[in-house]
DNA sequence: GCGACAG
DNA sequence: ATCTTGTCGC
């Protein structure tokens, strides 16, 4: 099987990307959430065409997990993909999404990792600061830092830590069998409170309600945009 | 120098 | 992320 080749990304763009990505660090702060909350957001992003982006935010009553809300925001695709970087490809439109909700949320649950990231800036945490709200990652796939895998059973949770042995995020199997998740906290959280909402949130499917949901939804709008 | 690389 | 059929396991 192939390995997936990323094309070559201008290096002037990084390095811009980077130094602003540097400057937002500054702004995370990880701490744990204050009271249960009463309203948790999902986000979620898809490319109906290479060149649109469409993102898609959920808010749910916690712990009912009733769906409150939902709302979409489609523009161009302005930044390629870059590893590490991909805060600065989605972010933009999700934030747009989120000027359109009514209900503000006490925290935000996103697909992508928060500090389990090269430098402590995934999108979760990116915007986390962005929107100064609570923020966590519940990331496919790893991007960083080693782990060993957790037990098959559902529940079962193992460290993801970096060279030197700081935490980065843990490694939880959601659902009996399956991939684990990695869940990192972003900003305004910590790991405790993104470890502990993600648990709250399973109903049985591998994904979190408020990230499936929007990924849910996403589909169904992307199919809408596509026919007109 | 050689791999690895969220969505 | 996205393009895509059938297939193996619970």
């Amino acid at each position: 099987m192939y390995r997936p080749y990323h094309p070559p990304a201008d290096p002037l763009l990084v390095r811009e990307l980077t130094q602003t990505q540097e400057q937002l660090r500054g702004h995370v702060r990880l701490l744990p959430l204050g009271h249960e909350p009463q309203f948790i957001a999902g986000c979620d992003s898809s490319f109906p065409t290479p060149e649109t982006i469409l993102s898609v935010l959920v808010v749910l009553r916690f712990p009912s997990l009733d769906l409150v809300e939902k709302v979409w925001h489609s523009g161009p695709v302005e930044v390629p993909y870059i590893p590490g970087l991909l805060s600065f490809r989605e972010a933009p439109n999700v934030l747009r999404a989120y000027e359109k909700l009514r209900q503000q949320p006490d925290i935000l649950m996103v697909d992508g990792h928060g500090i389990a990231h090269p430098r402590r800036m995934g999108i979760a945490a990116h915007l986390g600061v962005m929107l100064d709200l609570p923020a966590f990652g519940v990331a496919k796939q790893r991007l960083t830092g080693t782990f060993t895998e957790p037990a098959l059973t559902k529940g079962s949770i193992s460290p993801l830590t970096d060279k030197s042995g700081e935490l980065l995020g843990e490694v939880i199997r959601s659902k009996d069998k399956v991939n684990p998740l990695f869940v990192s906290p972003g900003h305004r959280c910590d790991q405790a409170t993104a470890t502990r909402l993600t648990l709250a949130c399973l109903r049985g499917y591998k994904l979190p309600e408020p990230t499936r949901l929007a990924d849910h939804w996403a589909e169904e709008f992307k199919q809408e945009l596509r026919a007109s």
